[in-house]
DNA sequence: TTGAAAGCGATACCAA
DNA sequence: TTGGTATCGCTTTCAA
C-alpha cells in the first residue's frame, strides 16, 4: 500500500538526479544546483521546496559529474610506505585532520616500499584528479611525475625527498638527530658505538649513518665498519649480526638504532645477551618509557610532520607561487635511562 | 628552441583528452578508449600509434568522466574511529591490500568517535559514488544510511554493529573473549576481579563487561560494582579511580582491561602502586611481551578482521545476493605472566 | 531571482 | 576492426 503511492520517487537501484529534484520541486535545475551548493540569490520559498524534494527523493549530488565540469575534486591523495606502521598512521591522521578542515577528503594507499607499486598508486590518484598529492617516496626515480606536475598536479614529499626531481619536501633533520643521539653516547664515555639501521637505499638510513659518522669524527673516534649494520629490520640476519657483535671479542659498549623497528629488535636481543650496552634509538615509540631500562630516544614528531606537509600542500593549492620549499623539522632527545650509562 | 617545435602538445596547465590523443594518433576517439582500457579488436598498428600519442601528450584518463558514464568508481571508502590507533591502522592496511587486489583504491577518514562527523564523512563518500563502504560505526543511529543503501550503496560494518539498521557486520567475539580472560583469572584463584573499560555507549565495552559478568556469575562470584570502571581511557579520572581501587581497604587482586589503551594505563598505575594485582587485557599490543611482568592478553586479529570485511564487501559488489551476514572472529588467550599469578 | 542551453571527458551503442 | 553519436549529471554562461 505504501509503495506505489509516490510514483515520482525512484524505486530500488539508481539515484535521483538534480533533474528529478527540480521536477518534483517545480523549479529549474540550476536553482537546485544553487540550493545544494549554498549559493545566494534563491528565494526562501524555492529553497525550502528544493530541500523538501531532496529529502523526498534521497538525492545526493554526484561529485564525479561536478568534478567533470568544475575541475576540482576536493580530495587529496596520500601514498606512504605502510599504513600499519605507527609513524605512517600518525602522519595519516594529522593529514586527514588538516584535509577535513579544508573540506577535503583523503585517499590513502601503501606502497610497501615498492617503487613500481608506488608509481601505480600515484598515477591512479592522478587519474582520479585529486587536487594534490602527499607522498612518502620509495627509492628510485620520480621523473614519471613530471608530466603530472606540468599538467598541474601539486605534490609534496614527506620524510624523504623524491629521486631525480626538484619538489617541495618536508623532512626531519636526520643528520642532526643522529649526531645528537650518538654525541649523547660519546659524552657518556663511549668510544665503541654501533650503528644499526636500514638498507642504504633508504634516504633516512643514509642520512642517519651520516650523522653517526659525523658525531664520531667530531669526537676523534674512527668509524669501525664492523660496528655498522645496514639491512632489513627483521629476520635472522639482524639477530645473528647482533649476537656476533655483542658476543665478540671487542663488542660495542653502546648502540645507536636508526629507527624504532631496530630499537625494539635490539632491546629484545640485549635481553638475551650477557652484555648490556647503552642504547639510544632514533624515533620514539609507545612504551619506550616502560621498558627496563627505559629507552632513550631521539624523537621525531610525525603529527607535526604531517601537519606541515598538509599545510604546505593547501598553501600551494591556494595558489602560493613561491619557489620549491624544503622544510626541516627538529628532533628532540629524550633521556630515559638506557642511554645514560657508561661503557 | 625546444619548446615551440611541438605545437600539438598542450602547454602548461590543463590536460590532454582522448580527443587530443585521437587526433594526434590519427584514429577515432573510441579506438583510443579501447586501447586505454585494454579492450580487444584493435590492430597492432593503431594500438602502437595510440600509446605513442599517449606518451607524447602525457595523457591520463579522467576517471571522473569515466565514472559518470560507466557508473562505478573502482574505489571504496573506509570510515573509522582514529587512523592513528594501532587497531585501526592494522585494519586500514589489510583493507588497502584486499582493495588493491581488486584494482580498487581506498578513501579513508577518521570520525574521532563523533556520530555527526561520521555521518558527514560517510555521506561525502557516498556523494563521490564509492562502490562500497566499510565503517567502524560510532554510536548513534545509522538510519541516515537507509536511502543510500536503497540507492545501491553496499556497506559492511566492522568491529561494531550499526545502530537501528540491519546490515552486514564483521565483529569480534567480545563476550567470549572477555569470558575467557576473566575465567583465566578465576582459575588462578582470584575472586575480586576489577573490570576497566570504555564508556558503555561503545558497543565493544558493553559486550566485554557482559563477558566479565558472565564469567563471574559462572564461577559463583557476585559482581561488585565498586570494581567496575566505565569511562574515558585517559585523564585523571581513570588514574584516580585506579589509585583508589588499588589502595582501598578491600582492593581487587586482579584486573581485566577492556582494551589496550586501558591495559597500558593500568600497567603504568600498577608500577606506582604498592600492590601488584594480576592483569589480563583485551587486545594485544606491541611490546606487551617485553614489559615486566609480560602482559597476558586476549588477542584479536585486526588484520583478519579487515580482510574478512573487505572480502565480504567485494563479494557483495560482485553480486552476492545472500541475506545479511554477521561474521564473528575468534579471540585467542596469550599467557605471558601478568595473568598467571594468584591473589 | 530564475532557468535554458552548452559543455566537461569519458563510455555505450550501433552502424559501417 | 573501426568510429560517429548520444549520453552520463552536473556547473557555467548568459539572457530573461
Amino acid at each position: 500500500m505504501a509503495g506505489p503511492t509516490t510514483p515520482e520517487r525512484p524505486r530500488g537501484r539508481g539515484r535521483s538526479t538534480m533533474k528529478d529534484v527540480a521536477a518534483l520541486a517545480g523549479v529549474g535545475i540550476k536553482t537546485v544546483s544553487r540550493v545544494i551548493n549554498g549559493e545566494p540569490n534563491v528565494s526562501a520559498v524555492k529553497r525550502q521546496a528544493v530541500w523538501a524534494a531532496v529529502a523526498e527523493t534521497g538525492f545526493r549530488r554526484n561529485d564525479s559529474a561536478a568534478q567533470l565540469r568544475s575541475g576540482h575534486t576536493s580530495s587529496i591523495g596520500l601514498v606512504l610506505e605502510d599504513a600499519a606502521d605507527p609513524f605512517s598512521s600518525a602522519l595519516t591522521r594529522s593529514i586527514q585532520d588538516i584535509a577535513h578542515q579544508h573540506g577535503t577528503v583523503l585517499f590513502s594507499a601503501s606502497s610497501a616500499e615498492d617503487p613500481d607499486k608506488e608509481r601505480d598508486l600515484v598515477l591512479a590518484l592522478c587519474a582520479r584528479r585529486v587536487d594534490g598529492l602527499i607522498v612518502v617516496p620509495a627509492s628510485g626515480s620520480h621523473t614519471y611525475l613530471l608530466p603530472e606536475i606540468e599538467a598541474g598536479m601539486v605534490c609534496v614529499f614527506v620524510d624523504r625527498p623524491p629521486g631525480d626531481i626538484e619538489a617541495d619536501t618536508v623532512l626531519v633533520d636526520n643528520v642532526g638527530g643522529a649526531r645528537t643521539g650518538v654525541g649523547h653516547l660519546v659524552r657518556h664515555g663511549h668510544r665503541r658505538i654501533a650503528f644499526i639501521g636500514d638498507r642504504l637505499e633508504i634516504f633516512t638510513a643514509r642520512e642517519r649513518v651520516r650523522g653517526y659518522r659525523e658525531a664520531l669524527t667530531e669526537a676523534g673516534i674512527e668509524v669501525d665498519p664492523r660496528l655498522v649494520y645496514n639491512g632489513p629490520p627483521y629476520g635472522e640476519e639482524l639477530r645473528a649480526w647482533l649476537r656476533a657483535m655483542l658476543g665478540g671479542a671487542d663488542p660495542a659498549t653502546a648502540v645507536f638504532c636508526g629507527n624504532s623497528r631496530f630499537t625494539v629488535e635490539t632491546v629484545r636481543e640485549i635481553r638475551r645477551s650477557p652484555v648490556q650496552p647503552a642504547l639510544v634509538g632514533f624515533d620514539d615509540f609507545e612504551l619506550a618509557d616502560m621498558l627496563t631500562p627505559a629507552v632513550t630516544v631521539v624523537a621525531q614528531d610525525p603529527f607535526g610532520l604531517g601537519q606541515a606537509a598538509a599545510q604546505l600542500l593547501f598553501r600551494r593549492l591556494a595558489g602560493d607561487p613561491t619557489p620549491v620549499q624544503h622544510v626541516h623539522m627538529r628532533t628532540r632527545l629524550i633521556p630515559r635511562g638506557s642511554g645514560e650509562v657508561g661503557p
